[in-house]
DNA sequence: TCTAATTTTTTCGAGCCTCGAAAAAATACT
DNA sequence: AGTATTTTTTCGAGGCTCGAAAAAATTAGA
């Protein structure tokens, strides 16, 4: 806000637009970089050269004779896939994966692993997460030169500057200060992101067309996440990672929610919630630990065939999903939003209810015009979006003049 | 976003901090402005020199001998008040009012009328606001140079650039375009803003410490309304005003709502519903046009002096309030927050079944160390938040260098 | 009263950065 | 082969911020 903008910052903000329109943009020409950023064409090749010289960028082959027209063609630019590289981690219900991605976001290697994070004592857990790190980093196939920044995916909550789990419904251990931890053992910088932010974060690379400025991503699986990007920017709360969109109330005093309150949308709406309405069950009973993918596609079937406790309890989702987009839109006005996760695939039994609801509320308005996407496989899209949350830190920070290059330097950055 | 930095923005940029410090801070040294914004004092004496003989800053003559340190004294530099002006208005129920502020943020003139909005025609409520404006612009008695700004705050909804008026509650007419109206009109730049933030833009100047960053102003009146400020913007829909608070869901299919849908919070929570509800009347019946301060008075009064329907009615409020802040906080963690309006005197009312709701609620984890303000009178509020607003855009944009300082261009800024 | 110490503010040269114009490079068209 | 066209680089000019040193303005103490 009041921070003035001293004569170097200059420089380093531009080197960072440059690397992040080539991100972005795959494969641009020197020419279209000045086009995008509105520099002059003299200062993009002034700092494109000096990045290709430090190993950042490198001029593409000319893979593509493209140019139809005439005159000298132009020059892709891309990112040098060995100048560095990051460490995904995601952490969610029994399971636990890492990747390393190069520079330029491109899978190198990959681990996953199945355990038990439901009855895991604290440390435990602590110790599967720091090793299956420390196999990857230690990996002798790995052909990379330095793992520049780490990024832990987590389903839960975060604190805000990203340092820490505060709570997960994949655990009962609390506060594990992962970032400072992965930071001390490794001495390479970490965050501990949530998981719905990271897949809002991936869904804005993958569909830049569709998801650009204002869109939801809501993941349907044993509980309710949101990841929320609103004016381009990923919305967290003031203390945590926020978007806590699960637990808004739909019904004050209604069914019991797995976090113990009662009428939380997600007590109406997560996997549990629909097994139990589906099996006609009070709401007031015990939401059940876990519900297989099996199941609940076999209750699905059921739903689809026939009318029946099924087929209400879907309703139910949809209506309690859609009272509380049309809340969030009253606040936000509306958004495109993505489905998520395995019950993403049943959508079309929520859908119905689901856009009622909407109609009802003022956010609703237009409720026709709200378009609704599924993609029923999360994990990719989490991993992603860390890949890229990562790199575009790596971008921002390390490759700017006077910052140090060599990992193993903490940084306490945000 | 992907925009680069010209090397000449960077003093238009630079200028600008240290207005704003200026703005800010009162009557800041040199060299606490240097300390503030982190650039050199080289820097802010080249600046606050040229800002100086530009007539924009004036060094307060030394007031207070404060300095009881020895070696130079520090000089303060304070805003010029003749270096501009801006004009605010604020049209809310049967209410306009217009006011001239210097460039130092002090009322210059002022003028207030009663006009019945609710059952006046388009034409005649667009030519009182004109008219108004004008008789402003033209008051001989006015010493002040040139007005550079306008800002209109109105109570309804307002389109994203702060453009026109697209839905208001104190009139039928819709889609009212008062910015290109005025600019057209007078030949100075124009933005309509929604009333609610123009509140949270005045509590931040006015009590910097309680409302910093993450704040929530809420409108306790015959409707609901709130203006939000996170990470120290605020925060606004994406293609409206937003922060429709009023109108999220407290109740699926419950209480009828002015805005003729069921369920809102503001069928529990604005005066209509809890006169309605003090009244013993059903929760169906059409909402009623107004009601009296004295007549919410009187209501207030009996509901303290005994139990009953009165009593009932506030604390039915309190609860729809309650479950609705819990919902935002769900998404946003928990913030300080104003109550303001005439309603706010009778918070002692509403907050008991509130502070119980919100402890139901995921956001309510700490729902003790929430804290609440109350502000009865919300008009001089608004008025200061409107005049805050346009000030800060005359200081980002009329006295950039480069930017032409005389009125009557039309400027299309957001 | 006078001098030294202290703090604020200004001055000045150095070092960067971006920009525009012109030159150089690389290709298609004729 | 020569010309037109488009991209990229080169180079000098102008501006900006910075650090160091100087100047200014005051207090503390002898």
């Amino acid at each position: 806000m009041s921070v003035g903008i001293r004569h170097d910052d200059l420089r380093r903000r531009n080197r960072a637009m440059v690397i992040s329109a080539v991100r972005r943009a795959g494969q641009p020409s020197r020419t279209e970089i000045a086009a995008t950023t509105g520099l002059s064409h003299s200062t993009i090749s002034a700092i494109s050269s000096d990045l290709i010289r430090e190993g950042i960028l490198a001029e593409s082959k000319a893979s593509e004779p493209v140019s139809l027209k005439r005159g000298r063609p132009q020059v892709g630019l891309a990112l040098n896939p060995e100048a560095a590289a990051v460490l995904t981690v995601v952490l969610s219900l029994n399971f636990l994966s890492a990747a390393i991605i190069d520079y330029a976001g491109q899978v190198v290697a990959e681990e996953q692993r199945r355990l038990d994070t439901l009855t895991m004592p604290r440390d435990e857990l602590i110790r599967e997460c720091m090793a299956i790190v420390r196999r990857r980093l230690e990996d002798p196939d790995l052909d990379v030169r330095s793992v520049a920044r780490i990024a832990l995916a987590i389903q839960g909550i975060t604190d805000s500057p990203a340092r820490a789990m505060l709570w997960s419904p994949i655990t009962p251990q609390t506060d594990i200060a992962f970032a400072d931890m992965l930071e001390d053992e490794f001495g390479i910088p970490a965050t501990v992101e949530n998981d719905c932010n990271m897949m809002a974060v991936a869904l804005r690379w993958r569909k830049p067309d569709r998801y650009r400025d204002d869109f939801i991503a809501i993941l349907l699986s044993h509980g309710i996440g949101m990841g929320l990007v609103l004016k381009g920017e990923l919305f967290t709360g003031t203390h945590s990672s926020g978007g806590e969109f699960g637990h808004m109330i739909h019904r004050p005093g209604g069914a019991l929610c797995r976090c113990g309150r009662r009428g939380c949308i997600e007590a109406y709406a997560g996997n549990y919630a629909i097994w139990r309405n589906a099996r006609q069950m009070s709401e007031d009973s015990e939401p059940v630990a876990d519900v297989s993918d099996a199941d609940m596609r076999a209750l699905a079937a059921r739903a689809r065939e026939k009318d029946g406790p099924e087929r209400e309890a879907y309703c139910k989702a949809g209506e309690a999903l859609g009272f509380g987009l049309g809340s969030l839109f009253a606040l936000i006005d509306p958004a495109p939003v993505a489905m998520v996760g395995a019950s993403a695939a049943a959508f079309d039994l929520i859908e119905p209810a689901l856009r009622k609801a909407i109609a009802q509320t003022a956010g609703g308005q237009h409720s026709g015009s709200i378009s609704f996407d599924t993609e029923p496989n999360e994990l990719p899209l989490i991993r992603e979006g860390c890949a890229m949350r990562a790199l575009s830190f790596v971008d921002q920070e390390i490759f700017a003049p006077g910052a140090q290059m060599r990992p193993g330097v903490r940084k306490n950055v945000a």
